[in-house]
RNA sequence: GGUGAUGUAGCUCAGAUGGUUAGAGCGACGGAUUCAUAAUCCGUAGGUCGGCGGUUCAAUUCCGCCCAUCACCA
């Protein structure tokens, strides 16, 4: 590649981004593989000395977030404040801690992804480059505005996307499908053609309503034109795509005179969080506009905190378009290959008439899958980065694995639980961390910590090799093959310890050099590892660096061409994997409560049940007596500690009532507050007894009952609240 | 439905402009060793390279069809 060439010779000046995630949910394994294959590519740039920028924010526009803070009962700025934070825990450890990294006086915690600067979308910075570009596009005769007929909520008096809509199926009759296509019988349609629709936010049927759009007009010749020539490019190497976006593209944009293009719906009508369009009252623009404009909002947000301190970074020279090609900076994207689509049509066109830089790159990476199938909730799989946090995990051990796995092409990926334990414990401790373990101690006890090299510069011109070969695979963003020439070489320097049976070395002393010279070479050997994983495996380089070569900085790519001089004495790096802690984090991830009973604890349960079975025996009911009990499904809106009371909770719950158009929702209080965070409570889905009769408390109303399992006879503690499996919607009866 | 990607040992993956016995790591099995409470080293077994058909002296590698998985169709 020949970034990696020229690399050598010039310092490239970098601002790269992250896609920016929803502000609508929590952030799972899966959003991290793009982070941390993000964070590997920047560090390894940043131990070049090269100028590198990463920033990233959340993306907190659009209908849905308007929605569930409404449903939370929040602002919608309160539900994206909350969000960020929890994100930005995620990531890095939250931002106090990243503000302190960035201040050299912290460490990052979370899956230790570097951004420079983390930020957000509803921002006065994004807002005024929305609007910039926009007053661009408009002086460039590239805005329309049309009308356009959309699904209207009459209840809820708003516009919805077509996937608020739902109804029947105009092939099968299959109820509660979306609005492009049938997942009983496959079907597609448009969402016009769906039988007894309604909207899912109100349940009112939906009128057809004609309301004036603002388009970005993409079908114009120029844009057509420019796309053209960014898409394919003429780069010798990757250029600005991969080769399998290129041709994506190139299927995108037809050939030359087939118009493929069509112009692109920009605005959104009130009520909608987003920022209001200029001169456009009541129009908002739509969240795909400003989400990706959030990158340079993150950049100016970032250049005012760095002036702040006293550095200088040179905004325009990373986002004008004729000073980022006079002083030759890149942008480089990092997202999902389900958002290529708006990243390398719409984004670069949107710069490219405004003014702005394009981006140089843009890497899309595949989905995440959990042991071979798609994420799932029921199963455990759909895990959260909280979760495993919580759980003491590790990070880097799931940053190692990525860093294998990935290998820069846009295929999925898959993270298989009993691979990733195999092959982590392996690679990391038998093989990499076991070499400066099995060798510290003798150069400790016998030669006081030095090291001395019999043959230095064959030292130097190994790792000179290792430098070049993986260099590039990092450049390449195939650190799957990194991984592997790296763990090639671990193979390498074991079977060297092995030959010289330094333990026996150590038995006489005629033979003392032979030992200082093989431990000497093993220890330099993780010197050079060790450098060589600071992308993937920052935290553990960082001790390895600073606690046993006794630096007093972290590893850069420059340190390959030194030797190490000493060690003090070797501590404990890296733990294994324990298998069971994989079955923690499946468990803890598992909502439905028919698969948490295949987890070992209900082995004293089990013992329990037929002896209450018996009991029950006597007392059998008829199936009219069970259909008095009217029991729904609910979805938790908000849960929170009642003031007074020692083991209540108050739920507000959704049983897909409404009350003049409103969504109306049931005040329950349950007595769970031992055995629930009310935080964790939030959107999950239980049953309740819908018409038990209101019973007034001393905390007020409470409207039906929660229902949860407990072992009476106190053998097993707890408490547990039911789950339905996915797919049961709020008010759905149960019986 | 259309388009594209993927399908190689038990697991995770390399690889080949078509050409002698298809590779690695892990796992399994056998042996060695003990510095590494955080092991390693040596060796063995395991694959008709998703299925069927075609082109060819020769295909797992090219072509067609089929099956499975995934994505995109704004």
């Amino acid at each position: 590649m020949s970034a990696s060439t020229s690399a050598q010779h010039k310092k490239r000046r970098l601002l790269v981004t992250s896609a920016l995630p929803y502000a609508n949910g929590a952030i799972h394994l899966g959003h991290l593989v793009e982070y941390i294959q993000t964070d590997i590519w920047v560090r390894f740039q940043r131990m070049q000395g090269h100028e590198v920028h990463y920033v990233g924010a959340d993306d907190q526009h659009g209908t849905p977030i308007m929605l569930r803070a409404e449903k939370e009962g929040l602002t919608p700025r309160e539900l994206v404040g909350r969000v960020l934070h929890e994100h930005a825990r995620d990531f890095f450890g939250g931002l106090e801690a990243q503000a302190a990294w960035k201040n050299g006086k912290g460490e990052l915690g979370g899956f230790l992804v570097s951004f420079d600067n983390y930020h957000e979308t509803d921002s006065t910075e994004n807002r005024s480059f929305c609007e910039d570009i926009y007053q661009k596009l408009q002086q460039h005769n590239l805005i329309a505005t049309r009308s356009v007929e959309q699904f209207y909520d009459p209840v809820k008096q708003m516009f919805l996307p077509d996937r608020f809509i739902k109804g029947e199926c105009p092939k099968c009759g299959a109820k509660d499908q979306y609005g492009d296509s049938c997942e009983v019988c496959g079907a597609t349609y448009a969402p016009t053609e769906l039988k007894n629709a309604y909207s899912v936010v109100s349940g009112a049927a939906p009128e057809r309503r004609e309301s004036e759009h603002y388009f970005f007009r993409l079908s114009a010749p120029e844009c057509e034109s420019f796309l053209r020539q960014f898409t394919q490019g003429s780069g010798v190497s990757q250029g600005v795509l991969q080769n399998e976006a290129a041709n994506k593209m190139k299927e995108w944009l037809g050939a030359p005179g087939d118009n493929k293009l069509s112009d692109w719906d920009i605005s959104r009508d009130a009520p909608y969080f987003g920022f209001e369009i200029p001169n456009a009252p009541g129009k908002f623009f739509y969240v795909w506009l400003d989400a990706p404009v959030g990158y340079f909002g993150s950049f100016r947000n970032y250049v005012a905190k760095q002036k702040a301190l006293g550095h200088d970074i040179d905004e325009a020279a990373f986002l004008n378009a004729d000073r980022a090609a006079s002083e030759g900076t890149e942008m480089v994207h990092f997202i999902g290959k389900d958002i290529l689509y708006f990243h390398a049509l719409f984004w670069p066109a949107m710069l490219e008439h405004s003014g702005y830089r394009t981006p140089t790159q843009i890497n899309a990476h595949g989905f995440l899958t959990v042991n071979g199938e798609k994420m799932s909730k029921s199963r455990g799989t759909f895990i959260t980065a909280q979760s495993y946090l919580d759980l003491k995990l590790n990070p880097e051990w799931l940053r190692y694995y990525y860093a294998a796995k990935l290998n820069g092409s846009m295929e999925d990926i898959d993270l298989n639980l009993d691979d990733f334990v195999a092959r982590v414990n392996s690679d990391l401790i038998g093989k990499y961390i076991n070499i400066a373990s099995r060798c510290a101690g003798f150069i400790s006890k016998f030669f006081n910590g030095d090291l001395k090299f019999t043959e230095p510069q064959w030292l130097i011109s190994g790792a000179q090799s290792s430098r070049f070969l993986v260099g590039e695979s990092y450049e390449a963003r195939d650190y799957g093959k990194a991984i592997r020439d790296i763990m090639a070489a671990a193979d390498r320097i074991n079977v060297a310890i092995a030959n010289k049976e330094p333990w026996n070395l150590a038995k006489d002393e005629q033979r003392r050099d032979e030992l200082h010279d093989i431990c000497s070479r093993a220890l330099h050997g993780f010197y050079v590892l060790s450098i060589l994983l600071q992308p993937v495996l920052p935290r553990t380089s960082e001790r390895v660096a600073k606690e046993l070569f006794g630096l007093d900085r972290t590893f850069n790519w420059a340190d390959l061409e030194t030797l190490p001089t000493r060690i003090n004495a070797y501590n404990h790096l890296l733990t294994r994997i324990d298998p069971k802690q994989m079955t923690a984090l499946v468990d803890a991830n598992k909502e439905s409560l028919v698969n948490t009973t295949t987890t070992p604890a209900p082995a004293v349960a089990a013992q329990a049940a037929p002896a209450k079975a018996a009991a029950s025996d006597a007392a059998h009911i008829s199936i009219d007596d069970f259909t008095k009990v009217d029991l729904r499904i609910a979805r938790i809106v908000s849960a929170e500690h009642v003031e007074g009371a020692d083991k209540l909770l108050r739920l507000q719950l959704d049983i897909g009532e409404t009350e003049n158009g409103e969504a109306r929702y049931r005040q329950v209080f349950a007595g769970i507050k031992s055995a629930y965070d009310p935080a964790t409570l939030v959107g999950r889905h239980t049953v309740i007894v819908a018409n038990l009769v209101p019973r007034k408390m001393k905390f007020g109303m409470s409207e039906g009952m929660v229902l949860a399992a407990s072992d009476e006879s106190g053998t097993t503690p707890g408490l547990f609240i039911l789950s339905p499996d996915t797919g049961a919607q709020p008010g759905m009866r149960v019986k």
